[in-house]
DNA sequence: GACCCACCATTCTAGTTAGGACTATTCTCG
DNA sequence: CGAGAATAGTCCTAACTAGAATGGTGGGTC
């Protein structure tokens, strides 16, 4: 009655739909996640892992979802698991490369298409082909125009 | 090289747009609730509470993104700064209500509309309103299509 | 070689998260 | 009325988060 803002404003009104279909989707895929025994930051690693021949822990973090102050106890707990190794690197001794164990990589292999085909089914029957192609068009546009910000003043 | 199938997947090329866009608006979001000298569960609550005549925690946790478990130190922050007040209900002992204090009403009022205004900018410069209601239409229904999942063997 | 700036990984703090366990209270059924 | 099931709010654990601070390292420059 005091704040119908965000519902009736014709751009605003975006907001919720983006809100509630990202948390729909990441409740479902991180409980997924949970049930393979791993956190969603562990797999977010070891999947990015999995499609490279290592990289350094700044890499990591911008690939992935986890900031660098937070890498390092996920890469903990990850090393403790056996899933990643920590290598020293020689030329530059600031760095540090991370790659996945063996064991690490077998866990990768079978996770994530695991992962992808738990997915699947909850796009293919809420939209069609088309929809998705709008929706990725839309969504990046969005995406951009919250970048753009950071760089406006620039230089 | 190897996985391919996020970018290539008719279907599951979504969910990078999807989640990139919503990260982007988050990230801006958050930060500037941080800048009000609250954080996002903070707000959310504070928001929440705005609208409405007071509710219980179970209430307040359905309409909020915070669970149940996490509220108890959130009302707890808030009560510390004097935003909002514990109220036993004396028709049942379980319950208490939350309410804005009148320091918590006067918050609310003037921060939720910077923040509408805030972000109304972001939203307007890159998306049609035509846009926003395909958008809105199918993200709506991936929404949906997560949530059918639970209730689907129900009875 | 000494100095300064940039960069890497780690560490720290306050706050949040999911999920489960716990206590007090209320409801329901016999 | 009493036993059992539900519910509300709290507490607990392990993990994650942003953001700032720290210390080690390397690439200039003079």
């Amino acid at each position: 009655m005091e704040l119908p803002d965000l519902k009736d404003d014709p751009y605003l009104k975006l907001v919720r739909p983006l809100v509630e279909a990202y948390l729909a989707f990441w409740r479902a895929d991180s409980r997924h996640i949970r049930s393979l025994r791993l956190t969603p930051s562990q797999f977010d690693v070891i999947a990015t892992l999995g499609d490279s021949a290592g990289m350094t822990c700044a890499e990591l973090s911008a690939k992935t979802l986890v900031t660098k102050g937070t890498l390092t106890g996920v890469l903990d707990r990850l090393t403790a698991k056996g899933l990643i190794r920590r290598d020293a690197v020689k030329s530059d001794r600031r760095y540090t490369t991370i790659r996945l164990t063996p064991k690490g990589e077998a866990l990768f292999r079978k996770v994530y298409g695991e992962h992808i085909a738990f997915l699947r089914p909850f796009f293919e029957r809420a939209v069609s082909r088309k929809d998705v192609d709008q929706a990725v068009a839309i969504l990046g546009r969005l995406r951009d125009s919250f970048h753009e910000e950071r760089g406006a003043p620039c230089a």
